[in-house]
RNA sequence: CGGGGCGUAGCGCAGUCUGGUAGCGCAUCUGGUUUGGGACCAGAGGGUCGCAAGUUCGAAUCUUGCCGCCCCGACCA
């Protein structure tokens, strides 16, 4: 992509609406635009980011074995009135009446759509599990939206339900989740340690958040810092094995956020040099709530036995939106965003330092259209000042920088810069393709 | 929802106390000089001062009402 013909807004200074430095370099490299409180527009970087992120979920809820589908954003509130959620939900809840003036609302999560889905075409034991998961935009009303997108109104979430005869069975898709969850945070280059939670107005008795220790998370956080440890064989570990001997070690460590922390129980389990308190974000939650909704809305299914029984059902989010928040609170400098490679919008940024020389441009176009066959490269054609250029190009975060400057005509060669730790070194042109694919692995 | 703050050009702000018809920096446009870390000179364009009503000869400024946005707290992926 040229930059000069692409739409990136940046801004030179930080609005006076941000707070956290996620939500000031979300504006100022031109990925967002509020819209209303807690409401944004996605500009084109963003949404390149947002869409990655999205991938790699999908990516994991597959290998997981999960289905996808997609339900609508809208739904009749007589659902929820079926399952007694309607009053209960209050004003977090957004009500609208169509043209008939029949009662709707934009959905804040979807139990009630997916059983309703559920019910109307399996009827057997031999159907089950089922699991099931969907993207798609929520809104909650809330009282007071905050921090960019990491708790804005609109979001957009991973949202999995899984279906099975009884609780046992249930809890193994409950395991299934807790390791994909692991999974997928790692690869998204966080490290998210499971904790006990309160299962809130979702319900259930079996509930983990996954938070990200971050010094601007909401959450408080209490956890044995040995947690950290177990989570480095994750991606090893087959959804074929027995799952529960893995979540039971994580189980095993105490961790909990602020509404189940205990003091008392942690001084007892914990020894004193492990023990860790901290701030973090919340990026995933799972929980397992048995019969809540399938018996009062009738998710029945007939078991081997020939009886008819309400199916156990459990719910498994992850905040996308949130996520693009989340990691360059983990992942930034005093200059800008640090992207991890496999969330970054482009991998390679291709910086033309001399636009007005035509022998360093014609190198710098040959680059271009040499990389851009392989990678994603933002090539910076535009003809502002190098100062200009390399404050752009460290804001927006591309991990791989190709400074073209005087020297890529009189000495063929050019400078990389790795963002991340601002090493950089000088790459014969003749060798860079060689030297940009070793990167790559 | 309680407490606090803000709303003036695309962005960041001054002007409001003490009323006299709007200004600064950045950005944008034109010309020129620059070109390895947010350049310089000269010129130009851009604002019904959040909205409405009121007070007044006259309102960005005073009064009242409304709207929007942010921060702290209580609640949530």
């Amino acid at each position: 992509m040229k930059l000069s013909s692409y739409f990136l807004p940046v801004l030179k200074e930080t609005p006076s609406d941000a707070e956290i430095i996620s939500h000031k370099y979300m504006l100022r490299s031109g990925m967002i635009k509020q819209s209303s409180s807690g409401i944004y527009s996605w500009l084109p970087l963003g949404l390149k980011v947002l869409k990655k992120i999205e991938n790699i979920v999908r990516e994991e809820q597959d290998i997981a074995g999960v289905n996808e589908i997609l339900m609508p954003t809208i739904q009749p509130a007589d659902l929820w009135k079926e399952s007694e959620r309607y009053e209960d939900y209050g004003k977090e809840m957004l009500r609208i009446n169509d043209r008939q003036n029949r009662e709707m609302l934009y959905g804040p999560t979807n139990e009630e759509q997916i059983t309703d889905i559920f019910r109307s075409s399996i009827k057997s034991y031999k159907e089950l599990p089922q699991l099931l998961y969907h993207i798609q935009w929520k809104f909650r009303d809330e009282l007071r939206p905050r921090f960019g997108v990491m708790r804005g109104r609109e979001f957009l979430m991973k949202d999995a339900y899984s279906f099975d005869i009884d609780s046992i069975s249930s809890e193994e898709s409950y395991n299934r989740f807790f390791i994909c969850y692991l999974k997928t945070f790692e690869r998204l280059g966080l490290k998210a340690i499971p904790m006990a939670a309160d299962t809130g107005p979702i319900g259930g008795d079996l509930s983990h958040e996954f938070i990200i220790i971050s010094q601007t998370g909401e959450s408080d956080i209490y956890f044995d810092e040995r947690i950290l440890k177990e989570g480095d064989q994750i991606n090893k570990i087959d959804y074929s094995e027995d799952l529960a001997s893995h979540v039971n070690k994580f189980k095993s460590y105490y961790s909990a956020s602020d509404d189940k922390f205990n003091r008392e129980k942690f001084d007892e389990i914990v020894d004193r040099k492990y023990q860790m308190h901290s701030k973090g974000i919340e990026v995933g939650h799972i929980f397992n709530f048995g019969t809540k909704y399938s018996k009062i809305m009738k998710a029945n299914v007939l078991d081997s036995d020939g009886v008819e029984k309400s199916v156990h059902m459990g719910s498994y989010g992850i905040g996308i939106s949130r996520l693009v928040g989340a990691i360059i609170e983990s992942s930034h400098d005093e200059n800008g965003i640090i992207w991890p490679e496999v969330v970054a919008p482009f991998k390679i940024g291709l910086v033309n330092l001399k636009p007005k020389d035509e022998k360093v441009t014609k190198v710098a176009n040959e680059l271009y259209l040499l990389l851009n066959k392989n990678y994603e490269v933002l090539y910076d054609d535009k003809k502002d000042n190098p100062g200009v250029k390399f404050s752009r190009i460290d804001l927006i975060g591309i991990p791989h920088q190709i400074i073209i400057g005087s020297k890529a005509s009189s000495e063929n060669v050019v400078e990389y810069k790795n963002r991340k730790t601002s090493a950089t070194e000088l790459i014969k042109i003749s060798n860079l393709s060689n030297f940009i694919d070793k990167l790559n692995t």
